[in-house]
DNA sequence: CAGGATCCACGTGTGGATCCTA
DNA sequence: TAGGATCCACACGTGGATCCTG
């Protein structure tokens, strides 16, 4: 359990061998310490499960599992299993926009996926949260298209130079929100006269409500 | 003496406040420890200066003070005031080059600079080497008519792809030399089709013989 | 409730240079 | 001796996400 899984299938595998343990419980057969709360550790959750599945990569800028191309995603959820964030995907790129989706960062993490709910209501001590079933995910062609849609409008705007236009309420399943240490934090864009300037990084985002029922899809289907 | 330094005077006061003492004298008075050996920590003299002169960055992308545009080098010498090294000015740039001498990095890193000699023999232990009198330097119309010339002829090779012939005998009293954490690290450039390819990351230098000469002309003139 | 704000880890690049061996 | 190799600190960006307030 140590090494990389050598399949997809393996992969999924590991994943369900997790299902209805407690991070707790995990973690003490590992011998690792849970901080007190996510409050100060936001990213735990997700790179605890990565090294109990054999993730290779620390924090590389590839896939999680690069042989398999497949991105893990932990998804916190209620009891009745409704996604309790949304799922951040990847930066928005504000420089030297391609402008294609199928060569798009969002295009290529989104390809496959492995998802894995975790029962996460705030209200559950992190100890006590308890992972569900791992499903593994890929788009369909209708699904593709929506996100293809929500992408292409929002790289639009940044390629008309338009990014303090971006809101978090465009896209139907895809979203843009901030994405940086804290609002201070500014990188850099292109204006709309073509001029370099410094704004808020922004990332993309799917929206609840979507993996919503990407998640209830998977369960009937088990 | 904890503030930054308000005009070029004032620094250069602070500068030959500090000729005559050793680093040892200069650590202790701060309580800050001196490493065993600068095996390990090749920067810390530099780094120890900044700190005394009232640098205001840490280590961030700009002059070491800003507000006078002056870059501070310390520089080892021997007893009789011979460069015992040669000296880092800045990186190599390997792609998106601007071809403009007077764009360039080492032009602005260059145009005006506080030397600052330390005794530096390798046989005198670390706390004991002391520090000698600093001057403040700008290259004259004939050093920078050569710097730009070293400088060109190995940018016009970046620009034409031939990074890999570059060597640190040529240029007059600027030189190329690696500047990486080991010779596997590897950066990004442009080979002679175009195509991206992967080199050792090289560095801008002065040579000893040259910072030798400035060395002699400042202390004459004193 | 959801849009906007924020937080840690870690890999990488740059700034500070000296080490080391043929 | 000097060309090639190497070393630490720290700022910054990205990958992992959740927090929090109107």
């Amino acid at each position: 359990m140590t090494g990389a899984p050598r399949s997809r299938d393996e992969l999924l595998a590991r994943a369900r061998d997790l299902a209805g343990y407690t991070l707790g419980e995990l973690a003490d057969r590992r011998g690792i310490p849970l901080p007190a709360s996510l409050r100060r550790d936001k990213g735990w959750v997700g790179q605890f499960i990565e090294t109990l599945l054999g993730a290779s990569s620390g924090s590389l800028p590839q896939p999680d599992f690069p042989e398999l191309g497949v991105e893990l995603k932990t998804l916190p959820v209620t009891r009745q299993g409704k996604p309790l964030e949304s799922t951040y995907v990847s930066v928005v790129p504000l420089t030297g926009t391609s402008g294609h989706w199928r060569d798009s960062i969002v295009c290529h993490k989104l390809a496959r996926v492995l998802w894995l709910p975790i029962v996460a209501e705030r209200q559950i001590p992190l100890p006590e949260r308890i992972i569900g079933t791992g499903f593994l995910w890929s788009p369909t062609p209708d699904i593709e298209a929506i996100l293809r849609a929500d992408w292409e409008q929002v790289m639009e705007r940044v390629a008309r130079g338009e990014v303090e236009s971006l809101s978090a309420r465009q896209g139907e399943i895809l979203q843009v929100r901030p994405k940086a240490a804290s609002a201070s934090a500014l990188t850099e864009t292109v204006g709309s006269d073509g001029e370099t300037c410094l704004t808020l990084p922004r990332g993309f985002y799917l929206r609840p409500e979507f993996t919503g029922h990407l998640l209830q899809q998977a369960m009937s289907a088990l």
